[in-house]
DNA sequence: GGCATTGTAAAGTGATCGTTTTACATATCA
DNA sequence: TGATATGTAAAACGATCACTTTACAATGCC
């Protein structure tokens, strides 16, 4: 089971930086060194390990999630986690929706997948709100989690600042909410 | 000149729904009914007529913004602009940052043409946010920008209602702006 | 009427794609 | 010892890729 979780870790540097149309299951085995015979045996095909690979990305991203929750400001931590994350990863764009949309047409598994983890993303952050404002209010969360994924995207034209900006307006949004109503 | 520009708005098409490097040339010049022949004397490369459909298309919705400028909020404005620009072409994130993406190691060209495109836009909405409070606000028109982005990705995944939270948080944080300070 | 220009049709280029196959090495364990 | 599992190396599969070439039709301009 090592030799897959390999393959997994190093598809997912080469996506990142390839996309996932644009680079050859060869290049994609190089990091792990693993043959092209283990990839098929392990996974079938390439999408199936673009599958895996997406699942894992987000299981690490909400595990990362997960241990800043204890923090006094959970709203605000969020994108602390997002500006550290972009620092070791590189900012190129959420891998999730890049991929959502290379497979649009293509892959209707994927765009399921990307669909789910998204939701999910929405209600953790909806929690968060409701823990720190005392009420839930969906309209805020989505709000916020709008300026997530803006922060994301615009990481990849800019400097990481703008993490730190939307991290800022996140606040200001809160800070009227509960100025508002108890 | 006018093969030419079918090509163009045939090509933007496909590469919105395939993506760029998920699709072939045969397919991506379908919808014009030009000949490979006809693609190479115009363009000389599959990539030199990406750059050409993303300059049209970072035209077009600039055009389009620049129509809706005439409006009493010119903030607003541009989510609106935005939700019908999605209403008609779907919401499958941003084709400038999906290329950016996909050629961020195979196309430098293209790299360098979306980060000129989107500092040309945050320029715009700085430019409307100076309009609409009687002085510059960087930091503002910044978190404007990142709603947008936000918005046009997070519609990908969801509905484009969206598009019309992002318009009510920038009104927010414009509001917030406009009380801070005159 | 001659002659670029601009286009299509269609076959062919070598390279690369995802995937399969054959052959063989190593390790575990009954 | 011998079977099973798990891996690499490397060649080969047909399909498709970006791109080129040859051949020919229609257009408009002098």
């Amino acid at each position: 089971m090592n030799k897959r979780a390999d393959i997994v870790a190093g598809a997912a540097g080469a996506f990142e930086i390839d996309g996932f149309r644009g680079v050859g299951v060869d290049k994609v085995l190089a990091p792990s060194g693993a043959s092209t015979r283990t990839l098929y045996k392990h996974f079938g095909s390439k999408d199936a390990l673009v599958l895996a690979v997406l699942e894992e990305r987000h299981r690490r991203f909400r595990e990362r999630l997960e241990v800043a929750t204890g923090s006094a400001d959970a709203v605000a931590a969020l994108f602390d986690t997002l500006r550290h994350w972009l620092e070791e990863h590189g900012a190129r764009g959420c891998m999730l929706l890049r991929a959502r949309a290379e497979y649009s047409e293509a892959n209707e598994e994927i765009v399921a997948l990307v669909r789910r983890q998204k939701d999910e993303f929405r209600r953790m952050i909806a929690a968060r709100v409701e823990a720190t404002l005392g009420r839930s209010d969906h309209r805020l969360a989505t709000q916020i989690w709008i300026l997530f994924e803006g922060a994301t995207a615009a990481a990849s034209v800019s400097d990481l600042s703008v993490v730190d900006e939307a991290k800022a307006a996140a606040a200001s949004l809160l800070h009227a909410a509960q100025g508002s109503a108890s």
